[in-house]
DNA sequence: GCAAATCATTTAACATATTAAATAATTTCA
DNA sequence: TGAAATTATTTAATATGTTAAATGATTTGC
């Protein structure tokens, strides 16, 4: 009747451990007004300063046809603006407003503060290795 | 001008493995019609037969209100049924038809496949350790 | 130099996520 | 017992995810 699985549910785990770790920031976000998504976007740019959009989708993980609906409620919130790349037409560039990079500065602080917190209490030594590992079997399924 | 980072992007990299994991099993799924969620719901089903839908949603780790569509969608396609619980009327319990239980069967093969894929190429030992580097990180933010 | 192929992004259609509020059934306790 | 509190699920509204197709701009090849 019913089916055996063998061997625990990875894909279920790192969700688990992703909401966990994203439990924490969340409040924050929330408090700024901003969705995961956005808050995704917002360090891409505080990283890079201005970036077209295909960067921004690549390194914030959004498809390109999320990131379109992001971006222009972030415009609506008066976080970034858009604008043609006036070298290649076909691209648009992003970058934030003063309010964006006021909350991506407020923000990056707690954040970092979590990051210390969890080297704390987890371990940096374990941290070091979790990373390791997740790298490991995001370069096993995808070879680039 | 640009805020910076001191650390990797962990709930990044949470979700970057997870799609890599997810990469090789979603064709699969694909074939048989299934989204993600509803894999995770015929998976719980598949292990415990008939369930109400709140043990559902949380084994499936989705969120009460996203579980209804996907139930109404899967009752539609055929793969489970849902009734009220006789004892609890407050309760609707769900189980698999013999659409459901046959996709099932089919599909744990092919993901304990990707297990025995994973532990050969990437070590049993490391994937021992990244299990339960994951349940410390989840332990770490939930004080259950 | 211009039609065809390529590239970047958006639109469209449907599925899922998130939060708050509503609904419906059950339990508690005065 | 029966009104209030609790529990389980659904509805509603908005945001995001996913896939395919369309749009617009640039590049390539002839």
């Amino acid at each position: 009747m019913t089916t055996s699985f063998v061997h625990r549910n990875l894909p279920r785990l790192l969700l688990q451990a992703r909401e966990a770790v994203m439990a924490h920031t969340r409040p924050g976000l929330r408090e700024h007004g901003l969705s995961d998504q956005q808050w995704r976007v917002l360090r891409v740019l505080g990283e890079h300063g201005e970036v077209e959009t295909g960067r921004v989708a690549r390194e914030a993980f959004i498809l390109g046809p999320s990131l379109t609906g992001v971006l222009t409620r972030m415009e609506r919130d008066g976080l970034i603006r858009r604008a043609r790349d006036a070298a290649d037409q076909r691209r648009t560039v992003v970058e934030l407003t003063a309010k964006g990079l006021k909350a991506v500065a407020k923000l990056s602080h707690s954040i970092e503060a979590h990051y210390a917190f969890m080297e704390e209490s987890l371990g940096k030594q374990k941290l070091t290795r979790l990373y390791a590992l997740l790298d490991d079997v995001i370069q096993l399924e995808q070879p680039a």
